[in-house]
DNA sequence: CGCGATTTTGAGCCATGTCAATCGGAGTGG
DNA sequence: CCACTCCGATTGACATGGCTCAAAATCGCG
């Protein structure tokens, strides 16, 4: 009962920080993965299966991505669900229409419907809160289609991977300078809608302007200022 | 009150249709457009205000389009919303936040709140019908992201006009081979991610392949079965 | 008829793709 | 501990799709 009781103010906690911004942060996410004992684990490489749409699970640790294959190879992944996230069938995510694939080892959480109306059936903070982290994924789905229609390899790569930080940062597994990830060069490829080797060739020249290092599963900005100016849409200088 | 019984009509109509399929048919967007007095119009080039997140509007004729500038000039426009899509600042299209032009004279009716819910609190199934326009709103901000990230400039063109084709044709706007398109080169650029010079010369070397003719605000499919291949991303032959 | 917007064309360049090969590190089995 | 293997990263040579610049042809409209 300690730890019911530990939960309960967590989960205090957790409607004041969802109440505030666009995506959860790391005690919300505690917070939420603490709240009941339907939990979830994938292996790296699993396939999430997504055909109940009226459940919605919180991400709670590892990289998720959901892709479509076209008939000849080509693959375009639409985005990456990370710790905070969520995933959902019905909304925002679940348009895309593409297999969500473990990327990580991969735990979530349900969301029992019961936390999201009250008594009354009236909506609660949480469930408001929630709305707000499926606005946010969609809104990057916008992103998404800028950097692909209108930006240059190198600032698509950059805006891809700030934003990555920045989501990361959110729930304390980035910061400023770098954070580990788990994508290979083909996974950005098909990300940026760009080619395996292309990607290799902007990494390069990123990283020999002294911007940006990745290697070993890591990604290090050598100069953030400049890759934040770029990730924009801004030429650099 | 014979328009009161004829509007009442309608609406079990539209109903109907809107309980079976993703988006609304012509009788929708009629039956919908009589149920109340406020209907806007915007003269072609105006702004669209989609400031207030709660207002629910039907497009009842014309064409408008959400587009982003960035501050070097470049301009990516997401989609494009035609009679019977929905303007919702807060659910599909206002996650982009980007501005609301219309392309043409526009007219949009309010849906009022109250027909959202019915007396108990329960959703109405208008409700659920414009749910599912909405999602496939949403579903297509995913396909534009397959567009722009996979296909190439040709693939790219045929599945963006095979789609407006398919999305007029429900509501009546067009056939099998053809229907009127307001757009110029610079739309069909901006939303492509291409020059408007290279969208010239792709309509030109579809058109030299009898594909297809662009001509006049009028779009034609003079080979149809071959046009829907390509927007599938298949090759030809 | 004349003007602005749009479309069309041509020439040349650059970003990005393809193909082919090498390299490097991680795991595996002997 | 070594040899092998596999996957991902890297590099080079070359092809090409799509962009830029510049200009002419057309269209829509007052």
């Amino acid at each position: 009962m300690a730890s019911q009781v530990m939960s309960s103010g967590l989960f205090e906690k957790a409607l004041a920080c969802v109440g505030a911004a666009g995506s959860l942060s790391k005690h919300d996410v505690e917070a939420l993965s603490t709240l009941n004992e339907r939990v979830e684990v994938f292996s790296a490489g699993a396939q999430v299966q997504t055909a109940r749409r009226e459940r919605l699970r919180l991400v709670t640790s590892g990289w998720t991505y959901e892709a479509r294959l076209l008939p000849d190879g080509r693959r375009q992944i639409f985005h990456y669900l990370l710790p905070g996230d969520l995933i959902s069938a019905r909304y925002g995510a679940g348009a895309a229409r593409g297999s969500l694939i473990a990327l990580t080892r991969l735990e979530c959480a349900e969301i029992p419907p019961s936390l999201l109306s009250g008594a009354g059936g009236e909506r609660t903070r949480l469930a408001e809160g929630l709305d707000r982290v499926l606005d946010s994924q969609m809104q990057r789905t916008y992103e998404a289609v800028l950097r692909l229609g209108q930006f240059t390899a190198q600032e698509g790569m950059a805006n891809f991977l700030i934003d990555l930080r920045d989501r990361l940062t959110k729930v304390g597994l980035a910061d400023r300078f770098s954070f580990r990830c788990p994508l290979t060069q083909e996974h950005l490829a098909d990300t940026l809608g760009l080619s395996v080797i292309h990607v290799n060739r902007v990494l390069r020249q990123l990283r020999t302007e002294g911007l940006l290092v990745v290697k070993l599963g890591q990604v290090t900005f050598l100069d953030p200022n400049k890759m934040e100016m770029l990730a924009a849409g801004n030429p650099i200088e």
